[in-house]
DNA sequence: ATTTATAATTGACCGCGGTCAGTTTCCTTT
DNA sequence: AAAGGAAACTGACCGCGGTCAATTATAAAT
């Protein structure tokens, strides 16, 4: 028989989140320390690992947070008809992506469910990229001679192939922005075709 | 005036990266410990961090040079003419990136350059795969309505794409090629035109 | 051969993520 | 109100990557 959550870990749990906000605004992801979270949040070490698998597990909720955050502002848009509607709609995404290179690293390094059982917060926010896009591309404004499925699928893959270019040192002659154009002009409206 | 670099030095080193081959032969590449490494080459811990930055700097070192293998394989074959073939001439490269979860990681963060001067291993091989994409795509036998530049950097992103799936444990119905197979070939032959 | 400058090596030490046996707090049962 | 048991919390401890002042080996200069 399961005894029921109780309150004092509520707000333990609440304390240590706030505590890693603050770190976080202060100096970024990278430099959150557990160390430092425990002492803002007046516990002890053990009890972050109570609350939290791992450091990563709390960044991950955190960024994925911030994820879906973006994502919501991208559904209340109206779907984009064109490919520079499209980068323009992302663009919330995008912001949060390159952030840190240390953030992106981490959502790549997340981004897949390791488990078919535990499917993790940045996991999650693939899936609804990949739904939010699905609706777009099934709009039939782009080509027609593939399933929307695997478009978005392939805006997802170019996605994440221009933020990791925007963080090296070469490939900056283009934009992040410029560099996505291309491609997702040349996945989605193949030939210059259609409109 | 700069001093010639000594025997002694480069035994050392050769006798680091046999000690880290052992071990990573003998448990993988994440279970590899700098103290193990420098117990195996007879040397101090500081000596290990005298030849290479950091551990991840040696194992890229190790990494660049096995993808580097694959790459002189792949090159010594004929360019591909259709989607299977380019998709089976990858696959020495696809065997090395999904050899374990950790070293797909990790080549993922190293595969930009960080600074315009220190181009890493595994950045370079990244750049070596682009020039031999590239001089396939620029064949003529695909699409040619984008510059085979655009077209192999795709090829790139579907690739990087695809292996993330690969660890995913979701997106387990279809296998790695045959995902790859829909993707490159919508991409390469939008329309299923050409031959 | 001796001195001298530099390169190479050493190992005690630190920072930080993560563990766990022991303690405290809370809630239920009687 | 007391007892019993489970959940929450504690902090000393460990593993491991990485640092650096001190030491030793090497080769050039005299």
């Amino acid at each position: 028989m399961t005894r029921a959550v109780q309150k004092r870990t509520l707000e333990t749990r609440a304390r240590l989140i706030a505590a890693a906000e603050e770190v976080i605004a202060e100096a970024g992801y990278e430099a959150m320390r557990v160390e430092e979270v425990v002492l803002r949040a007046g516990v002890a070490k053990g009890t972050f690992f109570a609350h939290f698998r791992d450091k990563e597990a709390l960044l991950e909720l955190l960024i994925g947070t911030r994820i879906d955050a973006a994502l919501d502002r991208i559904e209340a848009l109206p779907a984009p008809a064109d490919v520079p509607a499209i980068i323009e709609a992302l663009m919330p995404l995008v912001a949060v992506m390159i952030s840190e290179r240390y953030v992106f690293d981490l959502i790549l390094r997340h981004s897949g469910a390791a488990g078919k059982a535990e499917i993790g917060p940045i996991a999650q926010t693939f899936a609804r990229t990949d739904q939010v896009l699905g609706e777009w591309l099934a709009l039939g404004l782009f080509r027609r001679d593939v399933t929307p499925a695997l478009l978005s699928s392939g805006v997802q893959a170019f996605l994440i192939h221009v933020i990791a270019l925007h963080f090296c040192a070469l490939h900056q002659k283009q934009t992040l922005q410029e560099m996505l154009a291309e491609l997702l002009q040349a996945w989605l409206l193949p030939g210059g075709t259609r409109a």
